[in-house]
DNA sequence: TGCTTGACAGAAG
DNA sequence: CCTTCTGCCAAGC
């Protein structure tokens, strides 16, 4: 293994891509990960913001399941009310502050399924 | 080429 | 509880 690479070439930008649309897909229905854990296993700990970039910009290139994917307290993404809607459709618990009861619906993901 | 922004994380006020 | 700041790093302007 090498260390990070200080910039992201295309191939790993693609792979990084393909790391996250395949954790998120993951994803069992009732269950949600953090944009932490997944960049994380992607290879990049430090780049959750990216995670959360990705998906937004391949939201119609997919039917991954990016509701499922919230921060590490449990809150929603910021302008995206729908996202709460949806894991309330799946059985998803939230906290009376209008956080997820990540205690109960977090799913760690892993690349060796 | 350099500053600002953001589907984040975490702490602080 | 909510807002704001810093740290992180790529994308946008």
């Amino acid at each position: 293994m090498q260390d990070y690479p200080n910039q992201m070439t295309p191939e790993q930008s693609r792979a990084f891509r393909d790391a996250v649309q395949n954790i998120v897909g993951q994803i069992p229905c009732g269950r949600v990960t953090t944009y932490g854990h997944i960049a994380a296993l992607a290879g990049w700990p430090s780049h959750s913001r990216m995670v959360g970039r990705t998906l937004r910009y391949t939201l119609g290139a997919s039917e991954l399941p990016c509701h499922r994917v919230v921060n590490k307290e449990g809150r929603t993404a910021p302008g995206w009310s729908r996202q709460r809607i949806l894991l309330e459709e799946e059985g998803v618990l939230f906290k009376a502050n209008g956080h997820v009861d990540m205690a109960k619906h977090l799913w760690e993901p892993s690349i060796e399924l």
